[in-house]
DNA sequence: AACTTTGTTCAAAAAAACTTGAACAAAATG
DNA sequence: CATTTTGTTCAAGTTTTTTTGAACAAAGTT
């Protein structure tokens, strides 16, 4: 018997939609689609879905859907939710903004920014070994523009959060202890 | 006569070093490798650089510089720069972060929020066509995780502009007119 | 122990993104 | 107005990323 697409659509027109709505996101935060199309997914439905749930449903390879669960276990986009009587495991999406976008910068951010730490200490390293002095003091110059986007970037991270978990933010400074949202 | 690499290199180590980051930072945001080059070169050398300076000492093609200038300027990260006795443009980069970030957010993130916005009024009324009252109750539900998500992101921007620019931050809320920074 | 279920891994295929360079347009120059 | 200079466009080529699916491992069942 020849295997048509079946008549029932697996995913309703709102779903479709919603997940259409994820797969963008991903693309803007650099994430596959399939990623996307996971998240999306599991966000529509009100149950935890199993890995093959996940197969038949969106119509990708289990070999997506393994990768595609396990970018976002790291990322703590989703979190495995015990369903008694099946050995399947099966997930449920994060729905903390706050949480997902600590994650996401953990993974994804932070490391960038560590190791461009590293980098800009052997920039300066390399500026003292070569050219006259008037080129190397514009290097260094430059290099301390970068090195203020830097701190910059890390002040900016604790606000973010507390801006999205609602939460008190307190500047380490002591000069400015003061509150914000 | 053969055409050797020339044996003057034409980028010093530390400029090396130096587009190597921004060709790592442009990758974090999702803008190609050429263009992490060519923002990279600008950013390193002290005076405005001309479209076939950047085409040489970068050693990329004519169509890769023009379109990364294309997007530079587009993101306001780079300012033509008049030169006298030259008909050439000439290229300098944008040094303010909060500049840079502004034309990022303004370009980049959002036109896909605002679409964001019209994508999910349509996926309410797709709802309102289908399933069960308990399952559009769901659905509606999880809409509108989606819409706070988006107005929590939209609050954001102003706040992160805010602490970029080292300007004090005043919360909307009458209740909290507190300053940042 | 053999078999089934469940999920991972990874090489190859497919798709997407980026770069190149030749053809082209626009404007200045001789 | 022919020529040169300057830069853009876009089809084709290249590279990178993503997806697939078959082979495999791990753990539960009979």
């Amino acid at each position: 018997m020849p295997v048509t697409q079946s008549d029932t659509p697996i995913l309703s027109a709102w779903e479709t939609s919603m997940i259409d709505v994820f797969v963008r996101a991903a693309g803007l935060i650099g994430l596959p689609r399939s990623i996307g199309e996971i998240y999306g997914l599991l966000f529509c439905i009100p149950k935890a879905l199993s890995f093959d749930e996940l197969v038949e449903r969106l119509q990708i390879s289990k070999g997506s859907v393994s990768q595609g669960l396990k970018v976002l276990r790291q990322l703590g986009a989703v979190k495995l939710h015990y369903v008694p009587g099946s050995r399947r495991d099966h997930y449920q999406p994060e729905l903390s903004m706050k949480r997902l976008v600590r994650g996401f910068i953990k993974d994804q951010f932070e490391p960038h920014l560590l190791s461009g730490s590293e980098r800009l200490d052997s920039i300066d390293a390399l500026i003292e070994g070569e050219g006259d002095e008037a080129s190397r003091a514009h290097a260094r110059n430059r290099l301390g523009t970068l090195r203020s986007w830097q701190q910059r970037t890390r002040k900016l991270m604790p606000i973010v959060m507390a801006v999205l978990g609602g939460a008190k933010f307190f500047d380490k400074e002591p000069t400015g202890e003061e509150t914000i949202i």
